[in-house]
DNA sequence: TATTGTTATACTCTATAACTATA
DNA sequence: TATAGTTATAGAGTATAACAATA
């Protein structure tokens, strides 16, 4: 009775919910939907106009009008109107949202530490260099750089 | 410049996403939702009362009251009240609801193949086998017997 | 009294279409 | 004219609280 393996869409597919779901724990607990923690995690390294904001979230940029209202007006972000194009309105962390991007991520980070805890080391290893390697390929196949700077 | 690999939660985090975001577009192609598909996944194989389904679903049993509401009005799913109990309401798939929940599956699975098929044979097989593994592992951390009968 | 399910209500998230302001 | 962003509107999805029917 052991050593029964899953089918690989079954495993795949359980492996992307239970992850899926750990991160939407952790964003619960701070009051944050699955979206809005994405869109904290792309703002965390850089500021960007609504338009582009919305390319990266792959929403329409009405939806993403109510995104940022809603965190602006919890005050994790701040919206300022560009200087040249003053079309544009550039959409960054506070630094109240940085540090709750932070935290989410630390948070996240060692929720799926703990679960790839319940491999051995070598396996662990295994595990993820595999992982990687079909991230890669699977990117290569439609042309994106996974390492690139972006 | 070769064989960088992704930190272990980057890893883990960015393969979800991307079999996630399989599962969501095929599921769109029909119209459907992410939830809505996930209801007629465990609709497939079992009748459930609102109760039970609003439990397997994670949901408030309002939620699921909707749900199942927009999805009768598509021909998806029936409801019928229980004769024994007659305050419950038994849930089932309807032939149309089991058709597009069995081509959705199909669908899926061979997305998440060719997706895997990135990856050459004997690192498939040791890429799925270490994810079983593991979501074997955390369900028994949990007190799940990933296989039982149910 | 307790349980099953629905309804009323409110909020987030999403898209389409129409609009304003700037280029 | 074209682009950046917002607003108006509509609908899905979610939860809490109050309710009706049944146990």
């Amino acid at each position: 009775m052991t050593d029964r393996a899953l089918q690989p869409t079954d495993a795949l597919a359980q492996l992307s919910f239970l992850v899926t779901g750990l991160l939407e724990a952790r964003a619960a607990q701070h009051g944050l939907s699955l979206v809005q923690t994405r869109m904290l995690g792309v703002l965390r390294d850089r500021t960007l106009t609504m338009n582009r904001l919305a390319q990266r979230l792959e929403l329409d940029k009405s939806s993403v009008t109510g995104l940022v209202a809603r965190a602006e007006r919890r005050g994790l972000v701040a919206r300022t109107r560009s200087t040249d194009d003053r079309r544009s309105v550039t959409v960054g962390l506070t630094e109240v949202g940085r540090g709750l991007a932070a935290a989410g991520e630390a948070e996240f980070t060692a929720d799926v530490t703990a679960l790839l805890g319940r491999l051995p080391a070598s396996e662990r290893v295994q595990l993820t260099g595999l992982i990687s390697r079909l991230l890669v390929a699977e990117a290569e196949a439609q042309g994106i750089d996974l390492f690139a700077a972006d």
